[in-house]
This record gives C-alpha cells, sequence and structure tokens, in this order.
DNA sequence: TCTGGGGTCCTGAACCAT
DNA sequence: TCTGATGGTTCAGGACCC
C-alpha cells in the first residue's frame, strides 16, 4: 500500500467482443456474443448490447440464445485478440518496466517503477494518456483504476467501467469500499460469497466488521486474514513482471459423454499429445502428470502421479496418464477428460524410463524419442491405430453405431488395435474423419490445435446458411445474427446434425463434424477423410478474401453456399454476397489491422 | 437448464523422516 | 525401542480468476 495511487490496473472493455465489432462494421452497435458455439459451449465474452438483455461470460451458450436470439455468435479469435494484446502490452511497457499481465485484456503497471507519476495529478494524466492511445492504436476503448494497490487499482477499473477512469485517493478507500458487495473483493467467488451471506455479511463493511477471527474461524487462516485485509484496504502485493508458470494443462469437453472405455483410454492420449506439445513449446518437462475426470453427473475427480524426475517425453506422460485413468470409474459416462503437468522444470533430466519406454513403443508405433519439436502434428503416427482417419474412416462413418468393429487398423497389439471409437456407441464427435483430417493438417486451422479455443467439434450441422438468401442491402438492419450458426432450416446449428450417438450418411457425417475449428477459415475436409465430396467449409466470422470484391468474413454457410459481407474495418457495413463452397475465387485470409496498418494484420 | 478452458492457490489427509 | 512433535511431500478436492 503506497500513499500515492500509482498502481495502475487496465482492463480493456469486452475485449473480445469489441475486436469482432472493430474488425466488422456491420456489427458496430450490435449484440456480439463470442464463445463455444457447441451444445455444450458457454459464453466467453458478451458485448455491452448483449449484456443489456442479460447475457453474462461464462453463461451456458443456450442460455445466452434463449435471453438474445438476435445477436450475432462467434467463435473466438485468439490469434487476432493476441495480436491486439501485444498492441496493448506494448503501450503499457512504455509506461514502467514493471508490467503484470493478467490476462490478455488486463494488467497491472507500476507507475512510479516508470517514473512516470509519483502523485495523483501525475497519475491520472498518465491514465487518460493511456487510454487515448490505445483508442488510437487499437480501436478499442479500456478502463483505467488507480490506486495505491493492486487489490484496490483492480476495483477501481471495474467501477470505471466501461470507458472511464477511475482514481481512488489513498486514505478514501475504507469508506468507499464499505457499501460495495463482498463479491468486490479478489477471492470471494460464490462459494464464499453464499457462505458469508448466511452469516449475515454482504457488504464489505460488515466483513470488517466481522473481525479477523471471525473470518479465520469462517474461512479458514489463509483466506480469512487476507480477506480481513482486503476489507480495510491493506494490500501490500507488489507488482510482479515476470511470473514463472505452474502447470501446463489440455482438456476437452465432449459434446456427448463418452462411454466406450476403449475411446475413453484413446480420448486421454491424445491429450496427453497435445499436452506434452504445449509442454516442450513453453520450453517445460515436468515431473507431475495429473488426469482430471469430469463425469456424467459434473462431478470432477482428478488422480495424479510423481515421477522421479521431471519429463517432456510424450510417452511417458502417455503411460502416467493411462495408469491415472485405470483408478477412474467412468461407468455412468464421461464429460470432460484433461490431462496436465506440474512441478515444472526448465530442464529434462536424463530420463532411462523413458528410453526405456520409447524402445519397447517402438514396436508398436509409439514415438520413440518424443515429440519432435519440428513436428507440425504433435501427435506423431498414430499410436494405437484409432485415430479415425488414419485407421480409415470411411468404413467407420458408414458403418454407424453398434457396427462390427473395423478392420484391424493401426499397431498390432496395441491397446484397442482394430476397434473404431468412431463406430463406437459413444457418438460423440461421430464423423471424426473430418476432425483427423484437420488434425493431421495443422495448417488448416489457423488458430491451432481444438481446445485452444473453448470449441471443439460439434456434430451440429454447423456452418448454416443463416445468410443463404442471397444479397442484402450495405447497412440493412438485418438482425446481427449474421455470423451465426444457423442450420439449413432455420434452427441453430442443426442442419444435418445426427443425432446424439448416431452416425448419419456419408456426406452428412462430413458435414457434421466439418463444424467451424478455433477461428477456422476455410477447412478442407473429405480429401484427407476419404469420405463424400471434396467441400471447402467456412467457420463463422472468419476472414476471407474475394478476387473481385476483396476483403470479408463468412457470415454463414451451409447447403453447398457460403455468405459473405465484404467490409473491412475502417469501412463502412459492407454488403452481403453468396457463393458456392467451392468458389475458386474465394480464399481464406488473415485478419486485417483494425487500425492503419498495425501488426494485426500479421495475426492469422 | 445448464455449467468451457487454462490456470493459481489453499486445505486437509496420509505418509514418511527426523 | 517406543512415543510424540514437527515438518516436508504427495495426493485429492475445491474455490476462484479471466
Amino acid at each position: 500500500m503506497r500513499a500515492a495511487p500509482t498502481i495502475l490496473h487496465l482492463d480493456m472493455d469486452a475485449f473480445y467482443a469489441s475486436v469482432e465489432q472493430a474488425s466488422k462494421p456491420s456489427l458496430r452497435g450490435k449484440a456480439v456474443i463470442v464463445g463455444g458455439l457447441g451444445p455444450r459451449g458457454v459464453v466467453a465474452t458478451a458485448s455491452y448490447e448483449a449484456r443489456r438483455f442479460g447475457v453474462h461470460s461464462a453463461m451456458p451458450m443456450a442460455q445466452a440464445r434463449r435471453l438474445c436470439p438476435n445477436s450475432a455468435y462467434l467463435i473466438p479469435r485468439f490469434r487476432l485478440y493476441q495480436a491486439v494484446s501485444e498492441i496493448v502490452m506494448g503501450l503499457l511497457r512504455e509506461l514502467s518496466p514493471l508490467v503484470e499481465p493478467l490476462s490478455l485484456d488486463e494488467a497491472f503497471v507500476d507507475l512510479e517503477a516508470g517514473g512516470v507519476a509519483f502523485d495523483s495529478a501525475a497519475a491520472r494524466a498518465a491514465g487518460e494518456r493511456l487510454r487515448a492511445d490505445i483508442l488510437a492504436a487499437t480501436g478499442l476503448s479500456g478502463s483505467v483504476g488507480l490506486a495505491g494497490s493492486k487489490m484496490l487499482a483492480k476495483v477501481a477499473s471495474e467501477e470505471a467501467k466501461p470507458a472511464g477512469l477511475l482514481l481512488i485517493e489513498p486514505g478514501t478507500e475504507r469508506e468507499l469500499l464499505a457499501p460495495m458487495s463482498v463479491r468486490t473483493l479478489p477471492g470471494v467467488g460464490p462459494v464464499t460469497g453464499q457462505h458469508l451471506r448466511r452469516a449475515g455479511i454482504t457488504t464489505v463493511g460488515e466483513l470488517a466488521e466481522a473481525g479477523e477471527d471471525e473470518l479465520v474461524r469462517m474461512l479458514g487462516r489463509s483466506h480469512g486474514v487476507g480477506l480481513y485485509r482486503m476489507a480495510l484496504g491493506l494490500d501490500d502485493r507488489a507488482v510482479v513482471a515476470e511470473r514463472d508458470t505452474k502447470s501446463v494443462s489440455v482438456e476437452d469437453t465432449f459434446d456427448v459423454d463418452l462411454h466406450d472405455r476403449v475411446r475413453i483410454r484413446y480420448e486421454v492420449q491424445r491429450l496427453a499429445d497435445r499436452c506434452v506439445g504445449r509442454l516442450r513449446d513453453s520450453g517445460h518437462s515436468g515431473r507431475t502428470i495429473v488426469l482430471k475426470v469430469r463425469r456424467y453427473d459434473f462431478s470432477t475427480l482428478t488422480r495424479s502421479e510423481t515421477l522421479r524426475g521431471p519429463t517432456d517425453a510424450v510417452a511417458v506422460v502417455r503411460e502416467a496418464a493411462a495408469r491415472l485413468l485405470e483408478s477412474v470409474d467412468t461407468t455412468g459416462g464421461v464429460r470432460l477428460l484433461g490431462v496436465g503437468v506440474s512441478g515444472l522444470a526448465d530442464y529434462t533430466q536424463e530420463d532411462l524410463f523413458a528410453f526405456a519406454l520409447a524402445a519397447e513403443g517402438e514396436g508398436a508405433g509409439l514415438d520413440p524419442a518424443g515429440l519432435d519439436p519440428a513436428d507440425p502434428d504433435p501427435a506423431g503416427p498414430d499410436p494405437v491405430g484409432l485415430d479415425p482417419v488414419r485407421a480409415g474412416a470411411e468404413g467407420a462413418v458408414e458403418r454407424g453405431p453398434g457396427a462390427v468393429p473395423g478392420a484391424p487398423a493401426g499397431a498390432a497389439g496395441a491397446p484397442g488395435a482394430g476397434l473404431d471409437p468412431v463406430g463406437g456407441v459413444d457418438g460423440a464427435r461421430v464423423a471424426g474423419g473430418a476432425v483427423g483430417a484437420a488434425e493431421a493438417d495443422p495448417s488448416a486451422l489457423p488458430d491451432g490445435p481444438a481446445g485452444t479455443s473453448g470449441t471443439r467439434p460439434s456434430p451440429d450441422g454447423g456452418m448454416g446458411a443463416a445468410g443463404a438468401d442471397g444479397d442484402v442491402e450495405a447497412g440493412s438492419d438485418r438482425p446481427a445474427a449474421a455470423a451465426e450458426v444457423h442450420g439449413a432450416d432455420g434452427a441453430p446449428g442443426s442442419a444435418g446434425t445426427p443425432g446424439a450417438g448416431e452416425a448419419r450418411g456419408t456426406v452428412d457425417s462430413v458435414g457434421a463434424s466439418g463444424a467451424p475449428r478455433a477461428g477456422g477459415a476455410a477447412e478442407p475436409v473429405g480429401a484427407s477423410g476419404g469420405v463424400g465430396v471434396a467441400e471447402r467449409r467456412w467457420g463463422a466470422g472468419s476472414d476471407v478474401w474475394h478476387a473481385v470484391y476483396g476483403a470479408g468474413w463468412v457470415q454463414g454457410s451451409g447447403v453447398g453456399r457460403v455468405t459473405v459481407r465484404f467490409e473491412r474495418p475502417g469501412s463502412g457495413p459492407g454488403r452481403v454476397r453468396t457463393f458456392r463452397v467451392d468458389d475458386p475465387e474465394l480464399a481464406p485470409s488473415d485478419p486485417l489491422p483494425l487500425v492503419g496498418d498495425g501488426p494485426a494484420a500479421a495475426a492469422g
């Protein structure tokens, strides 16, 4: 806690939605909701226009659709947000070397360490200048909080939203905090909030009055003491520029619960591969392998195992994850699986165990040396013969549910060899062919592997033809549902939807899993999946370039058509045109810079 | 009517070593 | 040799944050 309000907290307003609105003029002033569009998706960010309907972050997408049916629904494009974030963080670093990013859209800055402010007046001036600079560089607004501590600066920026600045003068904090809800304080979530409410404590003032001993009794030592100090406005935490990563994990929620044990094992292996890929990208190895399982009833359990030394070998992580899975009862179904590594080190010990496993694995198709960092497909060769594409998706899809397991595919003797999860009873990601196809060709996924975006392929028909009605006049006030993934029948996300757990005909099934990947532009499917016609799929909201009409973005697609709105960040709302999905003049493209020719242009 | 993904931190139990 | 205190590590679960 310092005597002058020289700790700044910046929070960009409805960041993802604002970036989308900035890059798509026709969405400005309209309700925009960014998040996972699958049946189990949740809202990542809602524009302020959508919030007026009661939509907020973390709300199930189905609920958001009911509250705000005319909103535009978009998949997150993390690459673009990251590029914009880098511009903003660059501006913060011009203020001070002590910048602590909390996420893509939020950071603390120590203005004193940067020598730009030692009193209220200078801090306020720096904050106002920053807001103006961000607007000029990105076209976006952010809210700034200034105070003598991190906690208060964050409270201030929250109070300043949207597009404001609030400075809390040291000495006034208790008075300011007293009437606020306990939920204002960091560390008080739904559970603690409810706990306090039952004790008759709803405001920060009442929290301070309760006293430290009472809070410790209710919430435990660490939490109780911390909360009491916060209630008094006391917070000595310093702004920390560099934070060490403590763990790396990946997880997937499935559109339909998994029951088949073979399929569950296969998914755990895939997750282990992806996790190791991420681990290596971050330059780490780790000792503790964690398996996370969320069951059909939403109960979540974790199992972990600590190795003798740190590893980044895919075979070791796979083995450990598989062992941990053996101790978990999955009867009833599994909705989420995750694999993580903690106890990180920035080096790898000579791991004889890994070498031994690798030697064993060679014969069974295990990647002996672990992942090759240069390998675009971190999964390496299909280890157990379960990859639907590599194992021959065509037969799998056509056989459908309850089919006799297909001919042996993959490594003989490997777990599950010859069993085909796609043809099995689970039905999640029914048409695995196209999914696998995308995995085999990461270049088709501009935003990286599934799971990084909060979305995963959905059995939904996806890419419905919301805009397949042909040209729409520029500036039309047609509901901004443009980017919505409407089914061909008009029902969101239901075009060609195979029923849960059932595979449909060849072509439909390909369409089913051709649903948009994270920020995906065109996703060629069919050719590598070996199923149906070669047809390009266009992700809702993704950027495209047309040889005649120039830059635009995909409003929707389906039944062989893709609808594109031709506009760019600097333009007015553009015209909508519909093309055949295989129109040779239409190609995926990189996002355009939101302002001028900034670095966002490079984002893909 | 449902509940994502990637994290961090804390607590308590069990176990082991000193 | 036994007992109790203490402290570190591992493991599992839970709350919280963006």
